[in-house]
DNA sequence: AGGGCTTACTAAATCGTTCTAGTTGCGAAT
DNA sequence: ATTCGCAACTAGAACGATTTAGTAAGCCCT
């Protein structure tokens, strides 16, 4: 039954079944332009399953085109909550439609990027987190509302705690997100009436980080609570703030973005925005295959109130 | 010169340089077997390189039976510096032997890992963490001695700050690696004459981590250190200890394992042990490829002493 | 002068699908 | 009794590379 070298090919399905290539891949892909009697579907259904005969993807793409699989690019920021939820939406809306989600990781040297293209050329090549950003089509899409309105929560509960003068804390690296968080972060203090965060950096290293902290909070006294990009951040200005022996949020408040394992364990314990993003995840998903979108409401986020805001 | 659909093939390079299909492949494959007048080759390389042509990775696999595509699967544990610099490593590796790396992440379905295998026909498939696992063929290999090595420093370290009495913690969640760490770690204490590490389990939520390290010193109190799986036990251990009202090293000791961002933040600061996995993954990228492996040397691990033990 | 060797190439098969353009046979309408 | 339409199939051409099996010409050797 099973050609020389062991995989089992569409040949050998249409022998064991008394018919053509043709029919058989027509019974195989339900393909809705043609007839084919049920006895004989049925027959060729049988021998494919016995046989074990599974499609050869590189064959199916050098034909069709293209392959289906999805590229994702991730840069650096891997961690958190909210990638994991959006790969893990995307990974399932995927595979839901006979897809593959393959995550490149970021040493995207011009060159081996194009590499993988030529390798699979894949359905489609996604960048985390960027499609907000160009995505011109998702204008009035769900995706940036839902991004915006977990971004205005993170502001919005600062505020409703009373505080006015507020601060914005960035990472030391140049995620493509950091414009689009202080866009909707000014954005928001706008509707609320109050000033625009004063943005600054809080660097990785420890010690760095806590001269950062110092050096912002002596040039800005004024500023009682800082929002930050990610937990990642914040968790540095928790820490930074103990080494000044300091403490939040009574001399500091600090809200985190992103629910990560870590702010749960920090001291004190990190209030943080929790985003679900496996509806994202799926939306991208859709809008990558073409697919119809709708339907596909975005879970609400929600601040997860612990102890340092 | 193109032809219709914009892509450049290897015909419409043969065409523009006046040879036949099969001559511009000998030429820009270099193959060994085929003498091609100097002319000629230049004429060709000329053509594709003027043409922009990129050989087709799909249609190349679909003749070589397999593609140049290595894919890695990571399970959960893709934090840490230990993961990163492995892929960094593989990848460059891999780079080097025009072979992409494609990562791909846990939801793993055995139906959807058919799926990526026969999506791609990957040229290897990769387990982090699990080649020394299985891998007989590493047996003497630098791999694991490299590996065993570094999970020996860990425990020594302790050792060698006058701690007899050991414990080792555990992740809630089941990484293939725990099965190692527990081997490495019982073997080091019988090369020093101690007794074998404790184990434990130290649960994610901050109550229940808290918990679990109270009734372990509460059932272990001649125990003065504990060795972690990793930097992420270790700070849930570190975390537990303050909110026990303990403090490390006095109470407890604690080192991590595989050097992380929030070990750093930690308070106290967690000493932990370092590795470079660089050449670990370089190494596993030679041998899936088949290739010879000798000479490159994995770089020792280090401690980075902090304030925890 | 014929066989053998090397150089410099080429024609065509091949990988496993998909899909276009037919081909058959049969019942119904003209 | 043609013609038409429809159901149920099939032959074979793509897709874009690699590679096997040649071919043709030139040169050397006996």
């Amino acid at each position: 039954m099973v050609s020389g070298t062991g995989r089992v090919t569409l040949s050998d399905v249409a022998a064991a079944s008394g018919v053509s290539r043709a029919t058989a891949s027509f019974v195989l892909n339900d393909d809705p332009n043609q007839t084919i009697s049920p006895a004989t579907q049925e027959r060729v259904r049988r021998a494919a399953r016995d046989l074990g005969y599974v499609p050869h993807g590189i064959a199916r793409a050098l034909r069709e085109g293209t392959s289906r699989i999805v590229v994702l690019n991730v840069g650096s920021g891997l961690e958190g909550n909210y990638s994991r939820s959006y790969i893990r939406g995307l990974d399932d809306e995927l595979a839901a439609h006979d897809h593959v989600l393959l995550v490149r990781h970021g040493h995207t040297t011009p060159h081996s990027i194009q590499q993988v293209l030529s390798a699979i050329v894949p359905r489609a090549v996604l960048r985390l987190a960027e499609a907000y950003l160009a995505g011109h089509e998702l204008d009035e899409g769900d995706w940036k509302d839902g991004f915006a309105a977990n971004a205005a929560m993170q502001i919005r509960y600062l505020a409703d705690r009373g505080h006015t003068r507020l601060a914005f804390a960035l990472p030391d690296n140049d995620s493509p997100l950091i414009e689009m968080r202080l866009f909707f972060a000014r954005e928001t203090t706008r509707t609320l009436g109050l000033l625009p965060p004063r943005p600054f950096v809080v660097p990785g290293p420890r010690a760095a980080g806590a001269e950062a902290v110092q050096a912002f909070l002596a040039a800005h006294s004024t500023v009682t609570a800082v929002a930050a990009f990610d937990d990642d951040v914040a968790v540095r200005i928790l820490t930074a703030l103990h080494d000044l022996r300091l403490s939040a949020p009574g001399d500091l408040a600090v809200i985190g973005f992103d629910d990560t394992e870590y702010g749960s364990l920090a001291t004190p314990a990190l209030t943080t925005v929790h985003i679900d993003a496996e509806a994202h995840g799926r939306l991208a998903a859709r809008t990558a295959l073409g697919l119809d979108a709708t339907g596909l409401a975005p879970a609400p986020g929600r601040v997860i109130v612990r102890d340092s805001a």
